[in-house]
DNA sequence: GTGGTCTAGACCACC
DNA sequence: GTGGTCTAGACCACA
């Protein structure tokens, strides 16, 4: 369910922050329910846990999971306000920068369109 | 006319790279008139030479430059092709990210007018 | 009268054994009489038998409480000296903390004020 | 300056946060100026550089430093904020539990005094 | 030179 | 079993 490209110049801890949140959009990790612990995330992913503890750290720290200690780790009632903020900005500054670069809006409405409509493609 | 952030997370040649196609595109950096020369634009902006000399390397390498060995940098024939290229490939994963996180279509396409209406703020 | 919060970083044996010394100093728990056995205990709060067990034993260590054997577990005749110490030096601590961050000694005394007139929270 | 104390319960970085903390405020480290860097912090401290770099992104992440690509970390002008948040919220809580367990409020306003007339010790 | 990422493998506390 | 901390040593991008 989960991909991670070794050779993406991403991160693969960022790689992993980002398809956890997806899937939690999904509905597929669902509130309250436990992600894969870390050493069975790092197995299934062939990465290392601290990789994959790394990843996890992150998302707490953005209240997107909570830790259990002794038990494991849950998908928060998601406040994803966060997230979106830091997403936003995102786009905001690559949108800043095509349209610096002499990008037409209409390019731009044309690609939001197919995001949106389109195939669940991944970044990275 | 050029301003640099170092404490940006953003590598200072991006950043250089960026604000010249964007002058490039304003026509404040006209076509087959010369750049700056790496050292004046270093001492000018209080960088190092190295930095200067990445960031037209670059853009030379993605047709935006030529060199004319002895003479000095020109601004090519605005090809922006490439830098188009990989302006929409960025704005594109943005908004992938966005999507999967489960930001709502109606916000991007606001966040787009704002961009192409607003101001001339910089990323970085 | 007890209540564990499973997701705080806070230890389920700790937070057990502070709300016992919190329930004995209000006199809830009377001197010589028993404290619920660990597995009612157990059952009660929807946590592990182990984890009362911890409690129990730590505290028994810290002399507030005392085990017969075959009978039960039992509030001792108040001797808080070992419980005060620890009290005091975590307070302590903190306080150096705050002391070398920055914090004024003035703002430290409000919140001195503020708990021990105040409503009785709890930490966790 | 800076000493570690490999036996506590405390965890390095965190030893490490606090005392750059307090040699900030205490002016030793100054503002815009650099910190040493992981390799010669952990080499000092006879440490793992990776845990000098885990207490320095926790500094960063609550404002305290920022980071230089390629030059290094520098302390920021001082927005405390976050720093004094956290510190009177563990004040908090450890004098919330003193008072549970039935300690009085002159023998903490004592120690109080000592501590903010007191020598220089550390916690940990 | 700087910090950032990743791996490998160890030990600990908690449940 | 779980996550959290730490070490050792490697490689990369940036200035």
């Amino acid at each position: 369910m989960i991909t991670i490209d070794t050779r993406s110049r991403v991160p693969i801890y960022t790689q992993l922050e980002k398809q956890i949140v997806k899937l939690i959009n999904l509905g597929i990790y669902e509130i309250d329910s436990p992600l894969p612990s870390v050493r069975s995330m790092a197995c299934e992913l062939g990465i290392n846990p601290n990789t994959v503890a790394k990843a996890y750290k992150g998302l707490e720290q953005q209240g997107v999971i909570y830790t259990v200690t002794g038990k494991g780790i849950f998908v928060n009632s998601t406040d994803m306000t966060k997230i979106h903020k830091l997403a936003i900005k995102t786009v905001k500054n690559a949108l800043i920068d095509a349209r610096n670069s002499g990008i037409e809006k209409s390019t731009i409405s044309e690609i939001v369109n197919k995001v949106w409509e389109g195939a669940d493609n991944d970044s990275n």
